[in-house]
DNA sequence: ATACCTGCAAAGTCTTTGCCTTAGG
DNA sequence: CCTAAGGCAAAGACTTTGCAGGTAT
């Protein structure tokens, strides 16, 4: 079974055409994010079994930080105090449903209604390069 | 001319409905939030004038956490480092449109198109008290 | 060889709390 | 009067950076 791998090596090809160097912290970095398919905090990803041992708190945010420049992943904000990171993979888009009790965060199926009016916006406002984040907030039935 | 003052007098009754004791703290806080209309925060809020030679920031902490507590206000995340916290007035929901340049706020005219979904979430996941945030980003025309 | 990457430790930024004093109802 | 609210100062939480040394290309 092949799994993502060759999703992640699509990233990680992505990653060295940006001018990235093949680390192995990259490309645990990316695989971990790619398995996990929903938004993780420098914190869980600097604590996660992959990472743990193999870099420094730094090295993953300076990660982040150089994939976030060359537009690969991108930086949430979900309410917390803490910022979360996503993949940015091509027809991917998630919009996401966050319990404010227990702070799970899931990713929502449905499709997003939202593209339209993000359109409609970019017309009439004159911004450029538009995406949108959307976060349903609420009490999750483990929590109510 | 009156602007704001009826409102904000309801928003001031909300909170002594609630149980919190009127200060001169709240009423400024809450006239200031008014007159913004458009999320602030902390660091904005304890320094605008009208707040800055009047109380502390801890004072102005502690004021915000009553008010989200009592459901007068919210916070919100639009992607700084520091929370934005808006008063929820009935009816005056409002969504987001961002500059990831200069970091310039403003309020969406168009109408909400989330609400549909929303209600479908609710009845298919069992979470109870939804709400939303849907913020657009972008380069505004200045930064363009 | 060299420009990029990393680790460590320290400094920043924003939030939150403890404790004692003040004042609203 | 008595309990909520406020001031001050210190502690937390999360992020960010400087510098010396390591490594992909």
């Amino acid at each position: 079974m092949q799994r993502d791998d060759t999703n992640s090596e699509n990233i990680l090809s992505q990653c060295k055409e940006s001018g990235l160097r093949r680390t192995k912290a990259l490309e645990v970095l990316v695989e971990t994010l790619l398995e996990r398919n929903s938004p993780m905090t420098l914190a869980e990803l600097t604590e996660h079994p992959s990472l743990a041992e193999l870099c420094d708190r730094a090295t993953v945010f300076r990660l982040l930080q150089r994939l976030m420049d060359k537009g690969i992943i991108r930086r949430l904000g979900l309410h917390e105090r803490a910022a979360y990171f996503t993949l940015l993979v091509p027809g991917r888009h998630q919009d996401f449903l966050i319990c404010t009790k227990c702070g799970d965060i899931e990713p929502i199926k449905a499709p997003c209604p939202v593209h339209k009016l993000e359109r409609e916006i970019a017309d009439s406002t004159g911004y450029e390069n538009l995406y949108h984040e959307l976060e349903f907030f609420g009490t999750c039935p483990q929590c109510c």
